[in-house]
DNA sequence: TGTCGACATCGACAACCATCGAAACAGCGT
DNA sequence: ACGCTGTTTCGATGGTTGTCGATGTCGACA
């Protein structure tokens, strides 16, 4: 179950030179756009972060289903940050973990770098 | 003309400490997905990456219209980056001059500092 | 004053998306 | 084997959004 379609494989890529360096890329900014409108919907930037504040970097769905929308809209949403490559889920037990990738988040904070940097 | 609606205005609050360090409270997640919102679509970053890239961090509209849309999209797009707080423009003779805000952008960066930082 | 070029706004339309209830699926305890 | 709980998938629906052509506005220049 983890990781099932990952549209952006940090490793593969670098991904790209900070926005303000050069012009990014069709391509390129089709994938990042992703990534960004995944943590574009308040519930899910909620979601996402519930989940990277948690102790351990995780946090199972049943700990942070409480940001005011149907279980299964949670479920949905979780979803979509997972295509997107900004979370990992795996089964324990009863209960499914969901953890932050911490390279994508790097990568994404690099993009956002301000001129100077 | 320059920021008409400043939907986020940073200095009014610091805005929040990154997403991994603790939950994002909900009406801050309202204001800062929208600019995570404004950054997702792909037309938009493009814009967003040549202005920020363009020499002095500021460029005109008819420099950066080649991004395979029509020019009535392209000004759309620019009002949203504009209403959320990313872009400043001002209008000098002929041509409107876009420019990044800096301080927003590193608000940003901020938020999605990986968890040791 | 009249025209031209650069941008913005308007109105319309198709595609997309967030949300829900219902139903299906997966482990666990008894 | 059975039911219970946690989680995902499905189908439908109402609202949002990206896109366009047409039109409006503003400044420059004759």
């Amino acid at each position: 179950m983890s990781n099932p379609l990952p549209l952006l494989d940090v490793n593969a890529t670098p991904c790209c030179a900070p926005l303000t360096r050069s012009p990014i890329g069709e391509t390129d900014a089709e994938r990042v756009a992703a990534m960004f409108k995944a943590l574009g919907d308040p519930v899910r930037l909620r979601l996402f972060s519930n989940i990277a504040s948690a102790e351990g970097g995780e946090a199972c769905v049943c700990d942070i289903q409480d940001v005011g929308v149907s279980q299964p809209t949670v479920s949905h949403h979780l979803k979509k940050l997972r295509e997107v490559g900004l979370l990992e889920s795996e089964r324990r037990g009863s209960w499914v973990y969901y953890r932050v990738d911490p390279g994508v988040l790097a990568v994404m904070a690099g993009l956002l770098a301000p001129v100077g940097t």
